[in-house]
DNA sequence: GCCAACGTTGGC
DNA sequence: GCCAACGTTGGC
């Protein structure tokens, strides 16, 4: 038998929610930097690098505020993919890029969502301490109308 | 400010 | 390799 693959990659799904502490790194800050972006430093748990290694270009992601907020306040999408994180020594941290596409009109409230019985599966309630999460396109769909954008409006990829 | 959840570290 | 201690995240 062949060995086992090494590390496996998450499969994309195209769609993710990124999380950021609005005092250090808000959604306002994003839409400064323009098309240029910003480098998603800062990450330091390996299932968290390992679904920023899966993200593609295009790929639509949710822009989280925690802590201050706690709700889903924009729409970024993946202008570069994963790379070292130029603040980390190791070697072992990496990054991508992201620039603001839209915010929501409405922004979710993570009460919102633990309110809705289709998304009780979602990563932000069930492993709501990582930073970097996959969405399902339901998810993605459904929070986008409960945002009261049309979800179709938007390209992935 | 508290504390539960959970990831990481380090002693054995 | 196990698991207790510890540190961090993030909701409340």
């Amino acid at each position: 038998m062949a060995k086992k693959p090494p590390a496996p990659t998450p499969v994309s799904t195209g769609y993710w929610l990124l999380k950021s502490e609005p005092d250090v790194f808000s959604w306002d800050m994003l839409v400064a930097r323009g098309k240029t972006g910003e480098p998603w430093t800062g990450v330091r748990n390996y299932l968290a690098r390992n679904n920023m290694r899966a993200m593609r270009l295009g790929d639509l992601g949710f822009f989280y505020h925690s802590n201050e907020g706690k709700e889903v306040v924009g729409i970024c999408r993946v202008i570069a993919l994963a790379h070292p994180d130029p603040d980390d020594g190791t070697g072992t941290w990496e990054c991508v890029d992201v620039e603001a596409v839209c915010p929501m009109p409405k922004p979710v409230g993570l009460a919102d969502v633990k309110e809705n019985k289709n998304l009780a599966k979602m990563s932000l309630v069930t492993s709501m301490r990582l930073s970097v999460q996959p969405v399902t396109k339901a998810e993605w769909a459904e929070v986008c109308r409960m945002g009261g954008l049309e979800p179709s409006k938007l390209q992935s990829n």
